[in-house]
DNA sequence: AAACCTACTCGTACTAAGTACGATTGTCAA
DNA sequence: TTGACAATCGTACTTAGTACGAGTAGGTTT
């Protein structure tokens, strides 16, 4: 299964293992007899590593958020902001498990903390006061989530979708009948499922949106 | 367990008090036979009425959909859509186990599509292009979700901290030593954990600030 | 009235998953 | 050589979803 499996075992070889495998399987379907395989070893091993599957699973977000680059200390903090927040949305789509996981952690491992130290010297740096600041990192980072998670639950997700599109569009104009969901229809068969359509291209123009907001509710 | 034993049961009932009981333990705690239980029923009786968990699941997330008010037909688009996001916020915050699903269901049942269709409406009828619609709602949505997200695992939910907050500080000051994390234990000691603070009071001047912005791109 | 049907109920049991326990093994220091 | 200890893993217990089939009560047909 693993080429590395002669040299021992360690906590970070079972996290990584386990991102690993969650990317290609999701988080639910990740159990730690499929993970034992993977790294070849016999099921009960892990546990001589890590106490349980709620630590593994926290070691697992504490990667992910240790992947996503710091905001710039040098640059100003709009677009050193818009940085880490490209650069976390790239994460969050080759890990698209953990959009939901992120927050949810009751016990931040060190790369979290780290991660939410900087974002938050980011934007005090830029003259926010704690309660700006306090607003603006709800507010992007709401909008970071919440589209990781809209977009990890996105029919297709490479190039090529899964389905002929006018097929799709002909199985939801007989499910869902125009007169009943006209708009539902219109914005489906028209827009979404057009070739070409994008639902990514929302993010940067969201998240300029939200930018420039938050500059100009600082004057 | 339920004063309503006597009548039979129905896919209604087993949604509702599913739905009710996850208000109370999460999602992840439901199972079938604690749900039976509620409705003092046998486990194997919940299945007569639902073919399994996951339609359960289904039913659940369209039952939350069918708690948002859809935005009004006769208000312009921005405040129509600011009347629902503030519903489906305080929905959210009642089933705050929901969040993580409403977007990831594959079958989206008669509530949630009529409330997509409502939405889109909303947009549309404000003059919308399609593209611009599809921006709108995904970045509206995104929000909307992450921020529900959120605050869905705040340490404190009703009014009282489960801890004495200053107690919480010391805790933190003992595991984040000031030097290591200075911004993150700042905003911590002196704004998070300070009486008073409300992470939701974010959510307006979020929610304003995306829907001004999206008003200005429309011009 | 008797026979039958059918909707609803639930006890039993199988499978998958997390993990406690204890036995085994390999390595190294005294 | 001999402990001693760390790492490995086989066995088995627990909890959860759910297949299967056996009741049972109420109404329907002859």
């Amino acid at each position: 299964m693993n080429d590395t499996s002669r040299q021992p075992l360690t906590p970070e070889r079972v996290i990584q293992e386990a991102v690993d495998l969650a990317d290609s399987i999701g988080v639910e379907a990740l159990t730690i007899r499929k993970l034992a395989d993977s790294l070849g070893v016999g099921t009960m091993t892990i546990y001589h590593h890590v106490p349980g599957k709620e630590q593994i699973i926290d070691g697992m977000v504490d990667a992910v958020f240790s992947e996503i680059a710091l905001p710039p200390e040098d640059a100003p903090w709009k677009s050193a902001l818009r940085e880490r927040c490209i650069s976390a949305r790239r994460v969050l789509n080759r890990h698209w498990w953990a959009a939901p996981l992120m927050e949810s952690r009751t016990s931040p491992g060190p790369a979290t903390i780290m991660h939410h130290d900087a974002v938050l010297g980011c934007l005090r740096r830029g003259g926010m006061s704690l309660e700006m600041t306090a607003h603006a990192y709800a507010i992007v980072d709401s909008y970071l989530y919440g589209f990781a998670l809209q977009e990890a639950h996105l029919p297709f997700h490479g190039d090529e979708p899964d389905v002929p599109l006018d097929q799709l569009a002909a199985a939801i104009l007989e499910v869902f009948p125009k007169d009943a969901y006209p708009h539902f229809v219109e914005f489906t068969v028209d827009h979404a499922l057009q070739p070409g359509y994008d639902f990514g291209a929302s993010f940067e123009f969201g998240l300029d949106l939200i930018l420039d907001g938050l500059e100009r509710a600082m004057e």
